[in-house]
DNA sequence: AAGCAATCCAACCGCCTGATT
DNA sequence: GAATCAGGCGGTTGGATTGCT
């Protein structure tokens, strides 16, 4: 398919945009609105492409936008809503109002990125790096902890290649049910997923409200929902999904569940000083036991340090809470307080999928997350 | 104070998607 | 159905700034 370019090139401005410019532009729009960026420049006297005119508007010169230092509670949400999305920026911009998706993408690959990459965890995957794996394995020597955290890792490990294993027999399941019929697309898979699993038993772990079958978020619950179903009874088809060749959100999802090891991964590179506190909640706590030499009920104690609080797994937040702290000597994830740190935590954070949830909930009813 | 390295971030580029012709 | 257009998105770049030696 041809394309002509957006705009002639020649005679154009390029580069840093200069006050007058910008008054211009923002003259203009106030007092006529944007309209067709392509015809904006010439109406606006700017010697610019319609593409440029539009990126300035967007990410500068906006009326609502926020500027300066992100807080802790909005690092806290892109680490989160990262692993839920992936590199999706405008997704995650819209649950960080008057944050521009350039300024999170800036901030993500100046900030946050190198900080995972530090605790030995792969920015882009959420998991720990194979060096960071194998260090926890060389320190296993060290002591009893490092031991544990590299079996513990292991562990992990085992119930990621499950889970892979779920997403690989889903997709094909739903490629098999749906024949040649269905979308590619991952919005259309979730909401057909979510609209055949409708309010079913396999998902009740969710509100029902939150099973809305058009909605995103019923895709994420659906996908999330099954599976945790299937991971608790791997040998049982995951049922009520349906729909064209299930894509799943691999590094959304699975990044949650990534982030679990992420997070061994950084508690050993820590020197064994973090808590495993898995997020994956909703998931694991459908899992007490997986048998057939995946998942072990080893997992639990060490995603939770109570096991009777299991169901309070928010990992994820306790882990981007550990990323945000590590830059500021916070050692709240330190070994010291003799196991007490899951509860307490489970106390001041309640389900983490709910928060997600919540979040995507609050989000405007078009949003694009999927 | 100077030189260099690291970091930051605005802006550009290319690609994709949906709408229109 | 193909071609075109417009807008949007994510990746990348490069100049400016800051920090370090």
């Amino acid at each position: 398919m041809g394309r002509s370019p957006c705009c002639d090139k020649v005679g154009l401005k390029k580069g840093p945009w200069t006050p007058e410019e910008d008054q211009k532009l923002l003259a203009y729009i106030e007092e006529h609105g944007h309209g067709s960026w392509r015809a904006l420049p010439a109406k606006a006297g700017l010697q610019r492409c319609g593409k440029s005119c539009r990126l300035r508007w967007t990410n500068y010169l906006r009326p609502d936008i926020k500027r300066g230092k992100f807080s802790l509670q909005e690092e806290q949400t892109i680490i989160q809503l990262h692993a839920l999305l992936g590199n999706r920026w405008s997704a995650i911009a819209t649950h960080l109002p008057k944050r521009t998706d350039n300024e999170i993408k800036n901030y993500w690959n100046t900030h946050l990125k190198k900080r995972l990459a530090k605790m030995g965890i792969d920015p882009v995957t959420h998991k720990p790096r194979n060096d960071a794996l194998s260090a926890a394995g060389a320190g296993a020597g060290d002591g009893g902890e490092n031991s544990k955290t590299a079996a513990n890792l292991s562990h992990m490990a085992q119930w990621e290649s499950a889970r892979l294993e779920a997403e690989a027999r889903l997709a094909r399941q739903t490629r098999l049910r749906s024949g040649s019929g269905g979308g590619s697309s991952s919005a259309g898979s979730f909401q057909a997923a979510a609209a055949a699993g409708g309010e079913s038993s396999e998902f009740g772990s969710f509100p029902s409200q939150l099973m809305k079958p058009s909605s995103s978020l019923g895709a994420v619950k659906a996908w999330s929902g099954g599976s945790a179903v299937w991971a608790a009874n791997p040998s049982e088809p995951i049922g009520g999904i349906s729909g064209g060749g299930i894509e799943s959100p691999t590094s959304t999802l699975t990044s949650a569940a990534g982030v679990g090891e992420s997070f061994a991964a950084a508690a050993a590179s820590d020197g064994g000083s973090g808590g495993m506190m898995n997020d994956e909640g909703d998931r694991f706590r459908h899992l007490p036991e997986y048998k057939d030499g995946i998942i072990e009920n080893s997992i639990l104690p060490f995603l939770s340090s109570s096991s009777e609080h299991v169901p309070c797994l928010n990992f994820v937040e306790k882990f981007t809470d550990l990323l945000l702290s590590s830059s500021s000597g916070d050692r709240r994830f330190s070994d010291d307080d003799g196991g007490s740190r899951g509860e307490d935590y489970c106390e001041d954070n309640n389900n983490y999928w709910n928060s997600i949830l919540n979040l995507v909930n609050s989000s405007p009813s078009d949003s694009p997350l999927f």
